[in-house]
DNA sequence: CTGAAAGTGTAGCCGTGGCTACACTTCCGG
DNA sequence: CCGGAAGTGTAGCCACGGCTACACTTTCAG
């Protein structure tokens, strides 16, 4: 192995192209940015309940996210195992505090990102389906220049 | 059923917020969307190693998403069944026409997608790297403003 | 021309996130 | 205060998208 290729190569460095690795880390990190979407989504609910309704039931979380009873459930002991939620028998979700921090990181970022989608001419439906979307995949860097964009504007 | 509820329920029409039915359609575009973005990945790919050259290979196209081959040999089982993609044993992968169109599609968006972001002030390697989720979730209303925005600009 | 390396196909495992079905618990309305 | 409706939990099904392992095919260096 490594010693007699199979097929022809062009010869390394040649290519001016993005490269293999790079745009296999581009894509892997977007993977892994889609496994968290389905959490964020769910802290973000949850604590819109609990703020808005004073308690997150599951039937309500999974109303509001348009799945079935069961579906809600599963998740539910995802963010739990993950530290991110807790919740008494027949009695309703809470967030810890991790869970907490992770609700107000992604409401912020919903927010900024269907601002951005407005100030660019997007129509206030489109804009908010988009971004419901859009906020999993927007690093850091990105979220800056947006509110750089939006003050500057 | 319907006649006793089961716990109480805020009057009909007085909410401000976001209604159930509203918020649950947009989560279940997100997740269709969601489901998409990996056939419009492999399309747009698939189009490039082909452009690029000259053929498309099970093999490299797994290395460029950092994946196993047989990870993309299962996805490419699924392009076509979907009728995206055809496949010779041995010999590679090929795009249907729907497969071409849908592969130009993307290809467009992608662009769009980080010539915002860039025109936005994101930084050159963030831009690429977040475009790569967002494209997935850009409606046509979103890509039109887009396209408004950067022409005006 | 041939043998070994690389590439390819296939089987089977796992976790996730949908679903339905069904039993159990809670909570009101009468 | 009680019976039934709504809510809840749990089991089990499926498709998908990762993975490893292994057998088979192709290709090329010598
Ligand atoms: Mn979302
Ligand atoms: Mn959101
Ligand atoms: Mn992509
Ligand atoms: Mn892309």
């Amino acid at each position: 192995m490594g010693s007699s290729p199979a097929r022809k190569r062009g010869p390394p460095g040649t290519s001016a192209l993005p490269e293999e690795p790079t745009q296999a880390r581009r894509f892997g990190k977007a993977r892994s940015a889609q496994s968290a979407a389905l959490l964020e989504d769910y802290a973000e609910l949850i604590a819109d309940l609990l703020a808005n309704a004073g308690e997150a039931r599951p039937t309500d979380i999974a109303r509001r996210l348009g799945v079935a009873h069961a579906t809600a459930v599963k998740a539910i002991a995802r963010l739990k195992r993950e530290g991110l939620a807790t919740a008494r028998p027949y009695r309703g979700v809470f967030l810890t505090d991790a869970g907490q921090r992770l609700a107000e990181r992604v409401r912020a970022r919903h927010r900024l990102v269907v601002d951005v989608l407005r100030a660019l001419g997007v129509p206030a439906e489109a804009a908010e389906q988009d971004a419901e979307g859009i906020e999993h995949h927007v690093s850091d860097a990105t979220l800056a220049a947006f509110a750089r964009f939006l003050a500057e504007r």
